[in-house]
DNA sequence: GAAAACTCCGAAAATACGTCGGCTTGTACA
DNA sequence: TGTACAAGCCGACGTATTTTCGGAGTTTTC
């Protein structure tokens, strides 16, 4: 894929094309031409323009960790003992599935990890066998996440 | 779309499928088939299995913010005067269009939400305006992200 | 006002989707 | 041993979608 990160000008069938695929992705672009009036060659142009610019990194699919046990998720906040470790604590924290956001960040700590892992026990676990026991970390704080109640991208 | 929520076994052609279109939604089905050396057919029963269990929630495509100006990522740590007011203060959460997670957590905050600005003078408004404004929220920290290093879903 | 650049449409070809009946395999049970 | 049942896959089929192409209308550029 291609990325020109040329300057780029959405309108406003831009828009409404690209909400109906960030709800899902699979809707069929006849169909979304159809909701719009325009006919399926025009959607797929548009997208094509979309895609080249860069605006478009790609699609998913959503799975439900619950479905599969996970269900804590957790923020993390790390201290390293020297920031300069920082590449190596991400190389490892990388090898962690649980891991799923790594911050670097302002304030406090060095290191903000997202974490998903199946119930309190795994996620004393991982802490202990496996983020405590990268080099450099020296403390961490954790927040568990009693309930998400916002999830989304940023809107059109 | 039902979901059963059945116990359901998944095995390793199903983990197969499903890792291919984690990665693009769009993947043709038979593509995915002639790769694994099955039918399409088959690919799409399994689907519609998956489906039915609950696994799966939805696709969605994925844009760039930064085409769109938002670079600037941030976790903001809210306290509550009384831990009560989080429904409301949730509702006008959502009504900010740059939060993008908010969640109910242990440890400090009552609150701790996910932010997209376009730069630190966005957020700055955001805060003064629009966060700090919120009825109930009397104090708030902020962790901006220098750089995600890890974005992804949970593994197979 | 001509040329270039956009954007759209309709049509056509290639491809994919979704369903069906039938085949094979494995398991349960008498 | 034999039968019944369930699960999973396949090929084939009709329908739907994707993708490309040329052409037409409109706007922008110079």
């Amino acid at each position: 894929m291609k990325s020109n990160q040329e300057r780029i000008t959405i309108d406003g069938i831009d828009k409404e094309i690209l909400r109906h695929l960030m709800e899902d992705a699979r809707k069929p672009i006849l169909e979304i031409g159809r909701k719009l009036g325009i006919s399926g060659a025009a959607v797929h142009q548009r997208l094509r323009k979309l895609e080249s610019s860069g605006l478009i990194t790609g699609s998913k699919f959503v799975i439900n960790p619950k479905v599969l046990g996970y269900s804590t998720m957790a923020f993390i906040g790390i201290y390293l003992d020297k920031a300069m470790r920082n590449p190596e604590a991400v190389k490892q924290l990388r090898e962690i599935p649980e891991v799923l956001e790594c911050h670097y960040t302002t304030g406090n700590w060095s290191i903000l990890i997202k974490l998903l892992c199946r119930d309190n026990e795994h996620l004393m676990q991982l802490l202990n066998t496996q983020i405590q026991a990268i080099e450099g970390v020296s403390r961490t704080e954790t927040f568990i996440s009693l309930n998400q109640q916002i999830d989304r991208q940023i809107g059109l």
